[in-house]
RNA sequence: GGGGGCGUAGCUCAAUCGGUUAGAGUACCAGACUGUCGAUCUGGGUGUUGCGGGUUCGAGUCCCGUCGCUCCCGCCA
């Protein structure tokens, strides 16, 4: 990175360079200031140069000016690589072995002193909002710098991994058509067609599906996707996907696509790369055994259908769950028979929360014997294959759902994960990944209409199609997500290519042919002129790297993330805008903007 | 929309049962110091206890309201 003004980088030179004179720019680190002799780290992205400065050796304006540096003054130094003396090496710096002994100094601009500390340990403290006020400065630290940079690779991996697979990156428009069915659109009014708005992509679904009917064959985009929902800590409201679409496929063509893809990611990141080919689980596997389409899989905590072990029961409430067609499921926390009242009520919050009517318990004491309110109407019987079915032992916490089958899932998947980490059974650095197969094509809405689960382009498996107008709940699609550590890392699905039956499927969706015609019409005539077989996915590029890099939020992976409320504090975005804005494209607020 | 947590010095935090002049580390400022590398030593407190109201002889502490940040549920085809 030689430039004019520098002959190489903070982070380079070794004990091969001394005697050579060079020049190096940085911000000031730490200074030490001896009286008589000063020493100043010097950073920059590549790492730390210990500078030392000498009066005896530089001339007094010089030495003038270097009393004045504080932490982050930016500067030049021209001085002679030294051997540090064998007791001096410092052993936790790559440039340990050597220093710079200046012989000349420039102070290329000052700095005001940080509102907080610039240092790793220290900063990972400091409030979010602080560090997404100043986060040019958040952005100096190694940290986060080595976050950008490990984002680099992964995304030049991720291009020269699908370049080899003849993909061709091709762009979409950012300002296109609002499709109201899925997340809420952000809207950008239109100046030159008063009266309407473009939206935002929430993702570029259709277009890469066009991109397949005019023969792209194999499509793909690092993509910018936004959706006007409620933020997390994995969820911004404009994120990155690594967006893909390929002709004339099955699933299997994507699962072996993108297991390389994922194991290109996982060598660029810096881990060794997963077992190939990814484990696949059903999403009815999914939830019967772990009660998540999104399951956590470093630990194993299945749950198990006891059902049939209380199918003659004396248990009242277990009784009337069985005859009302409900599941009884249990898990086993191992080890967990003494957890605090306090979790103890935190879970059972947590499972009422989730529907269910209260959360039955089995604690098993050291000395084996069951600790339970409802144990007593249990039968010998019932005890012996309960003890046999969940591998029972001294110290285990057993947790029981009773209700429809989504209700318990929910409760006890989530528990699973409570349990887990109370029981302390993940492993922080261990992976796993697993593919997701097989979803529903639709799931009911709220007011009891249906719902496409992934969107309204998935195909149905073949075998289910016929059957979209009489029993669509009972449709599988082609449909599959990527798991990693309990989190969803993306999905796709084979899509419709055929007119007819895209019309068909929006009508089961109760859906008016002039609406579908309307918002759809232009994909529904593509679909008419010739589209091959198609499918694709999209992997979430923010959380992918979160995970990679263990962080606990997807902020920590994006140069300028948004808080909580959507607002860049760095920018102070958003904000008003004047009323000769607001005029040009025809527009009144009813609410006003918040005043300082 | 709902639930939880937090809000005291630039930063991270403490302050007992409601009690006297709100402290510590660090940062910062001044001075000293020729081998440090989280330099050290000496001195210095730089504060609207988020904001507004209330109770009280007395409020950082209790009550009401409000604002902000954050985590989760809902939401996220």
């Amino acid at each position: 990175m030689q430039t004019q003004l520098r002959t190489t980088t903070c982070g380079a030179l070794r004990p091969d360079n001394v005697g050579q004179t060079v020049t190096l720019c940085g911000w000031a680190d730490t200074v030490r200031d001896h009286g008589g002799v000063m020493f100043i780290d010097l950073r920059d992205r590549t790492g730390l140069t210990q500078v030392l400065c000498d009066p005896t050796e530089v001339p007094a304006e010089i030495w003038q000016a270097v009393q004045t540096v504080r932490p982050e003054y930016v500067l030049q130094v021209t001085g002679r690589v030294e051997a540090r003396p064998a007791d001096m090496v410092n052993a936790k710096l790559a440039t340990g072995g050597i220093e710079v002994r200046s012989h000349h100094i420039t102070v290329l601009n000052r700095s005001a002193t940080p509102p907080f500390p610039l240092d790793d340990k220290e900063a990972e403290r400091v409030s979010d909002e602080l560090r997404m006020t100043y986060r040019y400065l958040d952005l100096r630290r190694p940290a986060m710098q080595r976050n950008l940079r490990r984002r680099h690779a992964v995304t030049q991996a991720v291009r020269a991994y699908l370049d080899s697979q003849d993909f061709t990156e091709i762009e979409t428009p950012i300002l296109t058509k609002s499709t109201p069915e899925g997340a809420r659109d952000y809207l950008v009014p239109s100046r030159t067609v008063p009266g309407t708005c473009f939206a935002l992509p929430q993702a570029p679904q259709q277009y890469k599906q066009l991109l397949m009917v005019a023969g792209c064959d194999r499509y793909y985009q690092i993509a910018r996707c936004f959706r006007d929902e409620d933020l997390r800590a994995d969820r911004q409201p404009e994120f990155t996907q690594i967006d893909l679409e390929m002709s004339f496929i099955t699933p299997e063509d994507i699962y072996a696509l993108v297991d390389g893809l994922i194991a290109a990611a996982f060598v660029a990141a810096g881990h060794p790369a997963p077992t190939l080919p990814l484990p696949r689980l059903t999403y009815a596997e999914a939830l019967d055994r772990y009660g998540s389409d999104k399951p956590d899989l470093r630990f194993a905590l299945p749950l198990v259908n006891v059902g049939e072990i209380f199918a003659a029961t004396q248990f009242q409430v277990f009784g009337r769950v069985l005859a009302g067609g409900g599941v009884i499921k249990a898990l086993n926390g191992k080890g967990l028979a003494g957890a605090p009242i306090r979790i103890m009520d935190d879970w059972t919050a947590m499972a009422k929360d989730a529907g269910l009517g209260g959360l039955a318990y089995i604690r098993v004491q050291e000395d084996g014997a069951w600790k339970s309110p409802i144990v007593k109407f249990f039968s010998d019987a019932e005890k012996d294959a309960l003890r046999a079915a969940l591998d029972i032992a001294a110290g285990d916490l057993i947790l029981f759902a009773a209700d429809d089958a989504a209700v318990v899932n929910t409760a006890l998947g989530r528990l699973r994960l409570l349990a887990a980490a109370q029981a302390g059974v993940i492993d922080p650095a261990a992976f796993a990944l697993t593919w997701v197969t097989d979803f529903p094509l639709f799931e009911a809405d709220a007011e009891g209409g249906l719902q496409a689960m992934h969107h309204p382009f998935t195909a149905p498996c073949r075998a289910d199609a016929e059957r979209l107008e009489s029993e669509p709940l009972s449709l599988r699609a082609q449909a599959y997500d990527v798991v990693l550590n309990g989190v969803e890392l993306g999905g796709g699905s084979i899509r419709i290519h055929e007119a007819a039956y895209q019309r068909r499927l929006f009508a089961a969706l109760g859906m008016p042919a002039a609406e579908y015609e309307d918002r759809f019409g232009h994909l529904l005539r593509a679909l008419e002129y010739g589209a091959p077989p198609h499918g694709g996915l999209a992997l979430g590029l923010d959380r992918l790297m979160m995970l990679l890099g263990g962080a606990d939020s997807i902020r920590e992976m994006i140069a300028f993330p948004k808080n909580q409320k959507a607002m860049d504090l760095m920018m102070n975005a958003p904000a008003a805008v004047s009323e000769r804005q607001l005029r040009d494209l025809g527009l009144r607020f009813l609410a006003a903007a918040p005043s300082e």
